[in-house]
DNA sequence: ACAGCATAGATCCTATAGGAAATGCGATTC
DNA sequence: GAATCGCATTTCCTATAGGATCTATGCTGT
């Protein structure tokens, strides 16, 4: 068998699923792997030198993130592009769940929390705003990073969940693939408005903050979305 | 495998792991895997017959829903009961989402629903509160009904994942089932006012109804642990 | 030319085998 | 008596094989 185990990380202790996993996350979001695409579980097992079990096994895990469906019988496939409605409808779900955390992460928000809430603005500041998938990940990085740090300064390991399933922050990133940053001065300006209002200790104002926010990255993806069209 | 039963009606084909999904769901509910023990591949296949391997495609899944942790090289375990501290949070978390999908869900409110509610209510009422676990399952299945129907008619694919992400409405289960049902009275007290909002199509009194549904099943969980211990 | 059927290939699903790691237990030593 | 080491068993993890089903291509008949 060639289960050559580079003993060389420390922490060398991965299982094969996932290995794979990562890889299968990383091909959706770079994009190489299109929506409606079906994943073949024989077929990524010869693609990436494994056999089919680590694959059904990391399958079985992502179907759960909604990046992929699964019918009986019938394998697994890329899941579909959101629709507008379908975004909308995320934005919808996003205000009910990200304000309550912000709510709750401002009442416990210490200097280290808006330390790194000020590095992730930052980091979107420096951002590359290109085109290319590999410049916008890493914005979307820095935008995801400053949500899930709210959503994990919460301390409500169920609204994390929550949160977590959401999972859409990956879709997005792979809806606005093709198009771009094309709103990052406001978003850069709302956020340092939250930020603002968890270093004044103002929850109620956070929330508020939180709201104004996403209801503004919805109706600028409402808009990006006509203008695709 | 001789599953050429079409005639016996469209359920015909299902897949192993799909079966060991069930058989590990109902073991977990019915209280025979009891919390922290662990549970091993091989010998779940040796129980129910089969191969490891839709073993672990269905504890994989498993894994997604919170009932079960995985470690690597070291398998899987029932999650551990949920302390006074995390049901609380449940609870938050629930005051998060629940009333927001019965305000959406009030909005398109039909007659199909509010009957299916008014039915999830007599069950509930019909259902027997004894200790035993087949007894409290009934009970908690027209609850979870009740809740589920609400979050689906919101209409919102991404609130109902966020639902089904608590997860804990099953834990939830696992943590009273030594207890049995202890606040029916006011349980359907509480889901007969959220009906009435929404045969009276007012989605703002609905709303808050779900919250006074929570907020009372809060503190009397809370009373409940307390007796407990 | 077009519809229907048969065959071939691909794919999914499950079972089995075997290597690697972890756990448990007993013996040995201080 | 207690701690440590070594061996055996259990368990996890991955690979491989084979049966069943779905898809696609080519052929035949009308």
């Amino acid at each position: 068998m060639a289960t050559k185990n580079q003993a060389s990380g420390g922490v060398s202790r991965q299982v094969l699923a996932d290995h794979v996993y990562e890889a299968l996350l990383g091909a959706l979001m770079d994009g190489r792997l299109e929506a409606g695409t079906p994943v073949s579980i024989d077929g990524m097992a010869r693609e990436l030198d494994v056999s089919p079990t680590p694959v059904r096994e990391a399958l079985a895990r992502l179907e759960a993130t909604g990046m992929v469906r699964r019918m009986a019988l019938r394998g697994y496939r890329v899941a579909p592009l959101f629709s507008p409605e379908e975004l909308a409808d995320l934005m919808d779900a996003r205000l009910v769940i990200e304000p309550a955390n912000a709510f709750m992460a401002c009442k416990h928000a210490d200097q280290q929390l808006t330390g790194r809430l000020q590095q992730a603005i930052e980091d979107l500041k420096a951002a590359p705003r290109g085109p290319s998938f590999a410049e916008f990940r890493a914005y979307w990085e820095a935008d995801e990073r400053f949500h899930r740090m709210i959503a994990e300064s919460a301390n409500n390991q169920f609204l994390l969940s929550a949160y977590n399933a959401l999972g859409g922050q990956v879709q997005r990133f792979r809806f606005f693939g093709g198009l771009g940053v094309t709103d990052a001065d406001y978003a850069i300006a709302e956020h340092t408005e939250i930020l603002k209002a968890f270093e004044a200790g103002d929850a109620e104002l956070a929330r508020q903050k939180m709201i104004d926010h996403i209801e503004g990255v919805k109706q600028r993806s409402q808009h990006d979305s006509e203008v695709r069209n």
